[in-house]
Order: C-alpha cells, then sequence, then structure tokens
DNA sequence: CACTAATCGAGACGGTACGTCGAGTCTTTCA
DNA sequence: TGAAAGACTCGACGTACCGTCTCGATTAGTG
C-alpha cells in the first residue's frame, strides 16, 4: 500500500472512504476500458477525487492498478474436498474463474508486463499476489500430509523447491491456456492437469 | 505480416529494405525502453523512415510488436538430445534463454496483456507465436514415439489435447517462473519440471 | 501560365485537355472548400489527372489559383451606356457580381495575402489581373473625353496616375464594402461612389 | 478576445501573462514567417507555453491573428492639424506606414482571406479591427463640422451611409494601392486622394 | 515500323504540422 | 492544512498534405 509521512498530526486528516473509493474506481475502469485506456484523471473522476489526492496517495498507475488488483487473488481458498486432486482442482478451477473478470485478466497480465523493466514493480507483484498465494500450495500439501497421501518431508529446501515448482506450474499453465492459449479452463482440462501433476509428484516421491 | 490490397500492379511499390529496418528497429527500442516507453515515432526515426510509413503498414504498436518479436521464438530448435528427456528440458533452457533478452520479455508480456481486451491481437498472437512453437511439443512427441519412449497414439483428439496441455504447461511454467516468480531457470530447475512431466505422462499412459 | 521547356520536340506531348480540367478543377474546389482547405491531391483528382501532372505545369498552390482566378475577372466590359456616370456605375456592379462568387472572393483574397511576402507572386497578379482590368478605366476616360465629359489630357504622366488613382479607389472601395465591411455593393452604394468620384474629378479638373 | 467559462471560482485561474506573450509572439512570428508559415506550434514555443494552453484560450490560427494584429491598428491617431485635408492625409499616410510593416500586410490580408468563407470571423473582423477604426472618419467629420468645413448632418441615416462610404474609400483605396497595385503610398499620393475625397464631398453637400 | 523519349496514372516515400489527449505538477479557493 | 478544481508543461498520438520519387503503361514523332 502507499505510506505516509509518519508524525504529521496537525492538519486535515486524510479521508479513508477516498483509498477504498479510488480503488473501487480503478477495478471498475479497468473492467470498462482496459490497462491501456485507463487513465488517472478518470479514476479520480469515477471516485469523486481530485488528481491531486490520487497522487498523493500512489506513486503511478501501475502502483495503483497492483493494489487495486492484489486482493482480487484473496478470495481464493483451498476447498478442502477430502482428496489432494479435488483440492487442486477445485483451486485450478477457482482461479480460471477470477481470471474470466476483464479486470483480473487486464490487471494481472498489465503489471506483469510492466514489471518486466521495473524491479521495484516486480517486488511489489510478488510480496502482494505471489507469495501471498503461494500459501494455497503449503497448505494443499500439509492437508494431503495429514491424510497420508503424501509422505512427510524431510529436506526443508527441497521441500521450498517442490512448492514452487507447483506453483510455477499451476498458475503458469492455467494464465498460459487462459490468456495466451486462449481456450477454456473447463473441468475436463482442469482434471488432466491434476493428473499429470499427481502422477508426476507420485512417481517423483516413489524414487 | 501486414497485408496490402491483393492485386495492385500500378504505383511506387513498398519498400522491402523498409519492412526489415522497422522489425529490427522495434526490437533494438524494445530493448533500449521497454513497451510503454516505446513510440512509433521514435521507432520512424531510428528506422530511417517516415512515420507515415510505418502507419501504412502497421495498424499500431500491438501489431507492430508482435510481428517484431514473433520471430524472436523462431529461433527456438528440438536438440533433438537421442532422449526425451533431454529433448525437453533443452527446449526449457532454450525458452529461458530467449526470455532473459529484455525486448523478448517486455514485448512478449506487453502484447499478452494487451490481448487481453483485443480479440483480434489475441489471434495474431496464437497465430503468430504460440501456434507455429506447438511444432516443438509434436515435433518431440513424434522423435519419442520413434525411439520408444511413447506408445503410438490411439485417438487423435485425445493426442491434440494432450499437446495442447504440454504445450501450456512448459510455456506456461517458464514464462512464470521467469517473469513472475523471478527465479532462476537454470538446469536444476529446468530438470525438475522435465522429470514432473515425464512422470506424469508415464503415469497417465500406464492407466 | 505555366511554361515549360522550349526545344523538346520528341517524346508525348502534354495533354492540352488536361490543362483546362485542371483549372475548372480548381474552381470547383475553390467555392467548394475555399483557399485553405483546398488541398493539390484533391484537385488532381477532381480533374482525373495525376498529382505529378499538376506539378508537372503548376509550381504550387499560389500560381495555380492564380490562374484560374485570372481569367474570371476577363469578362468584366465596359457596359458604353452613354455617360461616364452610367459607365462607372456598370462597372462597379459587374464587379460586385463577380465578388459574390465564392472561388473569386476567396481565390483573389488568398493570392494578394500570400503575394504580401512572395514578390514573384504579386508580380504574377499586377501581370494577370491588376494591369489586365485597369484597360477599363483608360477606355472609360476615352470615351468619356470623345463625348466631351472629360478635358483631353495633356500632361501624360499625370494621365497615368490618375488612372492609377482611380483604379486604386474603385477597386479599393468595392473590394473593401464587400469583403471587409462586409455590406451589400447595390445600386445605391454604386452610385454614390460614383458621384463622389465624378465631383472630385470635375472639381479637380476646374482647377 | 477568448472567452470563458463565466462564474468558475475555484481552481488555478489562467495566466494572465500568458495572453501577452502569445500575442506578441504570434506578431514576432508573422514579421519571421508571415501567415501561411506561421505554426501554433512555434507561436508556442517563443512564447514559452504549451500547445494546450494556447489551444485552451483561442479556437485556431485565424481567431489568435485577428486578435494579433487589430490592436496593431490602435495605435491609429486623427492628427488634428487643423484642416479636414491634413486630417485625411495624417491618416491615410499612418495607415500606409503601418501596412508598411510585414505582420501589418500579412496578417490583415490572411485573416481577410479566410473570413471570405468563414462568417464568425468575419464578424470578428467587423468587431475587432473595422468598426474600431471607423471612430476615425466620424472624429474627423466632427472637427470639421466644429470648424465650418462641412455643414452640420441633417439626417442621421444618410450621414452614417457617408461614413461607411468614405470609410471604404480611404481603406480600400490604401489596401489596394499598397498590397495589390504595390505602389508606394507616399505624400503626393495621399494629396491625390485627400483632393479627390473633398472635392467630391464638397460637390456633393454644394447640391 | 520500330524506336525513343517524354508523358501519363498510380501510389509509396520522407517530411512537417496538425489538433487532441494523458501524465504529472502547480496554484488557486473552500472547508 | 487537506481537498476540489482546474490551468499548467511536456510529449506522444494518429492523420492529413506536402512535394518528390519510382513504377509500368501510353503516346506521338523520328529514324
Amino acid at each position: 500500500m502507499q505510506s505516509r509521512s509518519p508524525a504529521s498530526r496537525t492538519g486535515r486528516p486524510r479521508s479513508a472512504a477516498a483509498d477504498a473509493a479510488i480503488l473501487a474506481a480503478t477495478r471498475a475502469a479497468l473492467v470498462e476500458l482496459g490497462w491501456s485506456k485507463l487513465t488517472l484523471g478518470d479514476v479520480a473522476t469515477r471516485a469523486g477525487v481530485a488528481k491531486t489526492t490520487l497522487y498523493r496517495r500512489w506513486a503511478g498507475k501501475n502502483e495503483l492498478v497492483v493494489d487495486a488488483v492484489a486482493e482480487l487473488f484473496d478470495e481464493l481458498e483451498l476447498p478442502d474436498s477430502g482428496s489432494l486432486a479435488a483440492d487442486i482442482e477445485g483451486v485450478v478451477l477457482q482461479f480460471a474463474t477470477i481470471l474470466a473478470r476483464p479486470e483480473a485478466r487486464s490487471g494481472l497480465m498489465a503489471v506483469v508486463a510492466e514489471s518486466t523493466r521495473d524491479d521495484a514493480l516486480r517486488e511489489r507483484i510478488r510480496e502482494s499476489i505471489v507469495n501471498r498465494q503461494k500459501r494455497l500450495v503449503v497448505e494443499g500439501r500439509t492437508r494431503a500430509q495429514a491424510r497420508g497421501e503424501l509422505p512427510p518431508e524431510t529436506d526443508p529446501s527441497e521441500s521450498a523447491r517442490t512448492v514452487d515448482l507447483i506453483f510455477d506450474v499451476i498458475a503458469g499453465a492455467v494464465v498460459h491456456r487462459a490468456l495466451v492459449s486462449a481456450e477454456p479452463v473447463d473441468a475436463t482440462w482442469a482434471w488432466s492437469l491434476t493428473a499429470l501433476l499427481l502422477n508426476g509428484l507420485a512417481a517423483a516421491a516413489a524414487v
């Protein structure tokens, strides 16, 4: 989020409502216009706020959109459907549902694109989005271990590498399927991906 | 590429050199400036060409960059290293090498981002990039079948679905690892991904 | 008019029809668009001629329009209505009629405006328009002298100065009235101007 | 001048200095480049102002130049030299002096030329230039009447017609002489014109 | 009759300016 | 002193014409 000067006791305090209004307006504008046609002046107008106010709180378009988009992915939840396979399948479909929303598609890819040249932005994305959602993989594995579907981990660094791999494969495959290949992420495809993953992991564990 | 009125016998013909100069200038500008700061006026200047010439041939920034980026991926080749595992690993590392180049990173993600709101652009990407590189997966499987590493396919539609799945998983995972997670795509990681894939496929085939 | 390289005996001769078509198209375009929105490309299209053909014959917009406008004023004629007063009045009204046509208004003023910075153009206007119409004043005086309304001239240089003065006053006043003051040049006004002139000349002659 | 939304209390007020700088820059550019090569971008640069600021205040080239040129003619003054003849001669020579300046020649004729197709512009010229300078004729007659050189007027509408006629004749003749005939407006010529006018008026009054 | 050289149409070329738009900053007045 | 309003500078946009150029295809005269 944005920071503010620490010790400003005096003066008119910043409107708390403004922040929410601006982020909501940003998402609404993303839906209607997409990233490239979204203008900060327009966001300010929609939010009933002066452009100055907006610039006082965010450094620019990228930062604003990261914040507006990040919380979209917070609604992802591990369904706990009783089996690891069903858990994965559920998350995949949830993720696809979110990516079906135009503000999520446009916003996510736009900030990722910008981050290819802006390290600070990339770090912001890692914090706000990537690492935040990695919890799903960790939690899924924990549950599967509790159910006895997966063996308990032994090597912690090997374990972290596996989490990263799984996350990149799931998130990458879903995004690529949905946005680049432009094919539907439906139950059939989700099941295929799940099967591939589980079989791959099981075989690896068997080694 | 851009198309032109089909049978225009008369008039001064378009300069063939201009096309190449423009695409090269586009890639150079992408390296230096990145997508968002790249201007068509600047590209025209670098190419030693008038802005009008550029607009006569491409509809806009997106179309131009797709064409400029697409051929970057044409240098991908299946190494034929004797085993399916080595083939996959080789392609993954080649892909990562290309994505390490700034013009490829910025350009690819930028056009994908724009394509989330522009169906024509998405189709152009599918034609120029996605489907063109899917050949690698098909060829890899053919070779593996020839070697006996994979069984011959029986159901052709099932076969096409598998190609798509593999492609989305490999391309998606590499892109996500490189650009979103921002972790290195090195030999270790490539081997892990390859192992996951091969084990998954083998187990699926065993069913 | 335009000139051509003197000794070109061989080769395809220039189309005579093209010249007329171009001048007519120029006048038509002046009516519809006015000077500033008239483009040579459009004139060429209207004339069914390539831009190259047009540029081969005229140096630019100004030269073309001078030629196109000049002949509009050739239809001015001294009515010979039996008295000097009626002659003047007739010419004034004829002049006003021509100036009521949009191509004459726009074209004449546009080239005059351009000529304020282009001596060659000013000279061309003098030759093609101003001096050509000065004949009307000379002829009117000759007739009036024949009728005994004006005394025969004695000093030829004084005589030339008077012709110039009369011409500037008549042409200037009519143009100013019609185009700058934007008031109608009707019979009443024409009579007032004529009276002013004749009285002024008579009193001067009486000295 | 340009107008603005009437009661806008809030917001940053328009810079008063910018107006003057823009008009001065316009006149300077007219001197150097003339009407047709004058570009609004260049004017903005000279004035140290952004192009948008210029467009916010004037609708286009024509409107801007009318305003810039109009005040050039405000320096015209009736000399009050003791006789009507000397007054007229003085004004004629003053007018010629102004028309000798390139920005006045180019600017005046250019806007008049444009006004032949643009009624709003013509009206603007009438207000800003024509009617404003007609005061000179009115004042000259008033003084002459006070001196007894001219009889007091009886019919007011007849009187207005005479003012218009005199104005068209003087202004038209001077402009025509200076810009179309391209002959010098010197004392000799000024005296001839004055004599013609005064004799004509005197004879008319004698009727 | 073929040759030849300048013409013709068409339209792409390198330029220049257009008028608009958005970014981000600055300067007011109001609360 | 924060917030709204809106003018400010800056720079890119995509378009329109400019005047030039390169084409292939016509035309006369000339040889």
